[in-house]
Parts: C-alpha cells; sequence; structure tokens
DNA sequence: GCAATATATAACTATATAGTTATATAGTCA
DNA sequence: TGACTATATAACTATATAGTTATATATTGC
C-alpha cells in the first residue's frame, strides 16, 4: 500500500471524524431546516457557545457548513447538498427509527414484567389452591 | 432535542466514529478482495498483531465485519455488502485518484445509502438486545 | 469614542483510544 | 502429553480532542 494511497485514507477518516462526534451531528441536525446562527445554535444544543463555535470551525474547515456574518451575527447553513442528504437521513431517518424501534423495545420489556408477575400470581395461587 | 434523541445521535457518532481511522479503513480495504486472516491483514497493515487484532474486534463489534475461525487460524470478511460498498468506494475510488473535492461528495452520497441499510442491523440488535 | 452584544480563540483539564510490549488462550501436530 | 503457531487480551504510554472558563475580536447603536 503506498504512502499516496495512506495519505488518502488518512483523508477519508479525518472525513468521517468529523461525522462522528454527537455534538456536531446534532448541529448539523438542527441546520436540516435552514439557516441558523451561533446563539440559537447554542442554545439548541445545550453546550457552551465556546464548544459550538468550535465545532462550526472544524465543520466548516471540511466544508460542511456554510458561514456568513450578517451585522452581528454570524450564520451558518449546510453547504453541500450532499451533507445535507447524509445529514437528512443520519440525524432524520435514523433518529426516528431508532426511536420507533427504541419504543417497541420498551414495549417487549413492559410485558415481559408483566408476564413475570403474571407468574408469581399464578403461582400463589397454585400454591394456596 | 430529548434524551433520546440525544441516544440515537452518540449511536450514529460511534458509527461514524469506527470508520474515522486510516487503519481500520485499511484493513477493509485488504477485505474488499475477499476474506483474510489476522496475519495476512498484520502484513498489509503494517503494524502489530496485536493492534490488528484490536481494531478487528471493533470492527466485528459494529458487525462491519464477520468473523470465523478455522483451524488454527481466524478469517475475517466484509460482513455488510453495504459495508462492502462503502470500502470499495472510500478505499478503492477515492484512493486510486488524487483526492478531489467531487470524491468527497460521492463517498457522501454512497455514505447515505449504506446507511439506509445499516438501519436494517441497528433494527436487529435493538431486537436482540 | 463608549457600552452592549455576538462570535472566536487561548489555555487548560479530563477522557478516550491508537499503538506498544508482554502474556494468555486456543488450536494443530508430533 | 508438550512444542509450536495463531489470535486475543492486559497493562501501559502517548496523543488527540471535547468541553470548560476567561478573554479577545468584531459589529452595532448611542
Amino acid at each position: 500500500m503506498s504512502a499516496l494511497n495512506d495519505r488518502s485514507l488518512e483523508y477519508v477518516a479525518k472525513y468521517f471524524k468529523a461525522l462522528a462526534e454527537p455534538m456536531r451531528l446534532k448541529v448539523l441536525n438542527a441546520l436540516r431546516d435552514g439557516e441558523k446562527n451561533v446563539g440559537q445554535l447554542t442554545e439548541i444544543s445545550g453546550c457552551t457557545q465556546a464548544n459550538v463555535s468550535k465545532h462550526l470551525s472544524l465543520l466548516s474547515q471540511y466544508d460542511m457548513v456554510k458561514r456568513e456574518s450578517r451585522g452581528n451575527c454570524v450564520f451558518y447553513s449546510i453547504a453541500d447538498p450532499s451533507i445535507y442528504e447524509l445529514c437528512e437521513l443520519v440525524c432524520g431517518q435514523i433518529a426516528k427509527r431508532m426511536i420507533a424501534e427504541d419504543d417497541i423495545k420498551k414495549m417487549f420489556i413492559q410485558a415481559n414484567a408483566l408476564q413475570t408477575q403474571n407468574l408469581q400470581l399464578i403461582e400463589k395461587k397454585l400454591k394456596a389452591g
């Protein structure tokens, strides 16, 4: 494997790494429905403004978001439609599906617990009867 | 944004993180043309056997590779055709060319398709877990 | 210019993990 | 059984970075 190839792999890996942080996904997710300024993203993300700025700086570095300062604020938006597609999918579909599956899972756990209790009741009755 | 949603983002981020290391991409790349045992992957990757094992363990944990021990050796292969697609793209097309923004864009489009298929895996895991 | 607001950055801490060496575990064959 | 080979794991170091607080740097309006 050539050095150039290794360099390529490093490049690609870094790109993936940009998407490998929950907070950055959260920011990208928040930008799905249009541009937002840093203050808004800070509020949405629930962490400090400094942290959001750092993440935005990184995303900007990889041309994943577009930076535009208007007046006193800086607005960020999804820069690349394919990033947007990815964001749509990862932060939208998967999140929704995960939630759905999670709910089903919880349902089964509840049903399980219920059955356990029923078994205990039956046991009790058998012992009593 | 709800706690449940945060959990989803964390899950997705972890998935990306698995693909965010050059050495793991190298291993996946090496598996493009069929299964290989740990010794072979060690030689190809150029790092220690212990390190390769650790990376394989992680990839296996995310169902990206399949583990099969035959005799004295353990053979790994791409577990998920969508991972294979990604591997094809990321480690094949992109690595062959000089990196251009276009390639990265294509990568994300493919990653998009990959994630759709991965939903099935996530579903499986949640049901199993 | 000065105060107020919004964003970026510097410096630091804490944590995660890639990589290492040494060792344990498991399978093969004599 | 014991020697040999292949893989996994434990323990450790070094490094990268997420997050913090404090501060710097715009930009607006007075």
